[in-house]
DNA sequence: CAAGATTGATGTTTCAATCTTT
DNA sequence: AAAGATTGAAACATCAATCTTG
């Protein structure tokens, strides 16, 4: 993943490309450790990680799909897939929203919570050793006002 | 795209989550509006555009396809129908390796570079605007020594 | 047999069109 | 007519198996 480079000096400066494509490289290779090691120890999919905690932080445990596919980073129809499986292993059900009928709530179940819980614990590995171990406690500080500051919540 | 969150916090502490949590978030935003400026002004997906430039970067325009599949981050089959793509639109051209025949390298075309030439100033412009305005120089600088402190080259 | 690359089957995500409810 | 969500077709990437060259 490069995406510019040496030759663009004249509109890119070398420090201003390498802290993009840093960014760029470190959470793209971050982000396939993760998967492999949630494969590996769990069979879940960093995509399905996602949806299990962001549903596990939202309130009642439940989320309208379109909020879910947001806070996801996923089309709408993509979530409908993702629910899906997710509902077939039995750890989401879906439900109807009784105010609005158009809308589906999708629920963590006990089981999805539990699920969660065993891969917590490799995802929080993984980001220990890849990030928080490497750097300082001021960095990560740094790190975080940086995005603060990007707009990244 | 979330990974973890305000449960979290016996595991990784808040400042650790904001990091990990805002690289993330800001690099998946980042790669989106990129991806689809690109397709907007040129019809070119961000992977296109990430072969075309590693290729211009690399001597004589061109690169194995094994290496290239490594820069880009794309497995050497996923890299295989990308290629074929871009040589149907003749961006890029195979040739065999006369030293070694099993070998292939993509090169660049003239074209590829002309294409290549117009994305860049689109893509620059959306680095420039998400990443480059709103940061001070020097915490431009802090970021690349993250980066580089974390091993993403 | 090992290495570089491709093929075919599989799974996931997106896009356009559709259905239902408001 | 607009919004929430789903469906089916197509695009894209991955995996295992295969072909060719060293």
């Amino acid at each position: 993943v490069s995406t510019a480079a040496e030759c663009d000096h004249e509109f890119l400066s070398e420090p201003e490309f390498r802290a993009w494509h840093g960014a760029l490289r470190f959470t793209t290779d971050a982000l396939r450790a993760i998967d492999g090691a949630l494969t590996d120890a769990h069979g879940m999919s960093i995509t399905e990680f996602d949806v299990l905690i962001t549903l596990f932080n939202a309130p009642g445990r439940r989320l309208r799909m379109s909020q879910l596919a947001e806070s996801v980073l996923l089309t709408p129809s993509g979530l409908t897939g993702l629910v899906a499986r997710l509902e077939r292993d039995g750890l989401v059900t879906r439900v109807v929203d009784p105010e609005d009928r158009r809308s589906y709530f999708a629920v963590l179940t006990p089981a999805g919570a539990t699920q969660l819980g065993e891969a917590r614990i490799t995802h929080n590995a993984v980001v220990r050793t890849r990030m928080v171990g490497p750097l300082t406690a001021r960095q990560i500080q740094t790190l975080g006002s940086i995005w603060e500051r990007l707009g990244a919540v």
